[in-house]
DNA sequence: GATAGTCTCAAACAAGCGTTTGATTCAGCC
DNA sequence: GGCTGAATCAAACGCTTGTTTGAGACTATC
């Protein structure tokens, strides 16, 4: 069945992503993702080499995807306003990772091993991220510096890395908040999105004399 | 010298929560910490039992000392102003973390070890510390609720995650801001500190129509 | 100076880790 | 049918983990 229809590579890499958002990397053993994937121990030295690749290749199968979406977004964003509406750039960077959470598998897995990635002060993988995504992050930094002209360099910075902390830690499901009952997964995290914008965009847009 | 100003326990506690910060709880060994509290091994087990009691015991420390700083500020940003001026109660939540940040041997260590906490999503230290402090959560949402009359509860609470969010992240430099070489620790934390209580304040003054 | 209790120590414990091995299976090709 | 290379497998590798042991050192009390 589910051996059937996905390579083991697939079933290996799906693994891997929902326990290593469970239990983080070093909290997740080869064993536990084997298992999981219903795969020999052996597999994943043949098939990735080490467990330290098999993590980069979890984040680049995600991660690839999600900057594109991103840069997209942005570009649309920035194009149809001519320079600059800051609900749409933020909106751009918020909800490709959000709509991300959703689609695969329901889990939301990933957005949490990013959390991880942060968390887990793993310069290997820190140094992996900035080199391969950094320039996403300054692109946004560009869009909304252009349509923030009194916004200056330091406080930029300053507020991208809040936004991106409030993103990573709220949708992580860190938080205080349990989605309720009544409402589905969707729906939970398309208020998230909502309310994150507002509040970052309220934030962006802080006077100098405050 | 080092061994004999502080208790056996006291070394263990100190170089756990470096440790902790650095590597995590996880990636933190035993043998790592009482080799650099200058202990024997055996020692850990006897003054605490277990590794996740020492775990619990580095956290005690510091988030008793932490909790009682933020509601005594708190106290006072509401009796000074009668019932509240947002950016006192900000700064009450935002502050003793950081200035704990600067007290403890310059590193920082604690607040680091805050942000893996939720990261690690160990379930028992979630509890544990939800348990223990989530009361201090509440009275600022008590706090911000009074002095914000139109913000619903459900928006109070997403705000409250994103500020606590950007406040771990930041303050754990997991953010791309690297602190330059002519600033000194304690002035980048302070403008931590200033640049966060003005994103988030306009982030909790954000107008429902936007 | 013997006794009792607290603490420290080197050594060992079983269990789990990532990784490697060498045999085996299985497909596609000459 | 025989061969080749990729893929899978059970088993073992050496190593590290948290924890335990039992002997010894230390301090204070009588």
């Amino acid at each position: 069945m589910s051996k059937a229809q996905f390579s083991t590579k697939e079933r290996i890499l799906d693994a891997a992503e929902t326990l290593f958002a469970q239990y983080g990397f070093g909290g997740t053993s080869l064993r536990q993702v084997t298992s999981q994937a219903d795969v020999n121990i052996a597999a994943v030295n043949y098939h990735f080499g080490s467990k330290e690749n098999l993590v980069n290749e979890v984040f680049r199968r995600r991660m690839d995807e999600m900057s594109a979406q991103r840069l997209s977004r942005l570009q649309e964003a920035v194009k149809a306003e001519g320079g600059g509406d800051l609900d749409a750039i933020l909106s751009a960077f918020v909800e490709p990772p959000l709509a991300m959470a959703q689609d695969h598998h329901g889990g939301g897995a990933f957005i949490r091993v990013i959390a991880r990635a942060y968390a887990e002060k793993n310069d290997g993988l820190r140094r992996f991220l900035s080199e391969q995504y950094g320039h996403v992050l300054r692109e946004f930094a560009k869009a909304i510096s252009a349509c923030m002209p009194g916004l200056s360099k330091e406080e930029l910075y300053w507020r991208l890395d809040f936004l991106a902390g409030a993103l990573t830690y709220a949708m992580a499901d860190f938080g205080i908040i349990k989605r309720p009952h009544g409402v589905s997964e969707t729906e939970y995290r398309q208020r998230a999105a909502q309310e994150l914008i507002r509040f970052a965009a309220a934030g962006f847009k802080a006077g100098k004399i405050n």
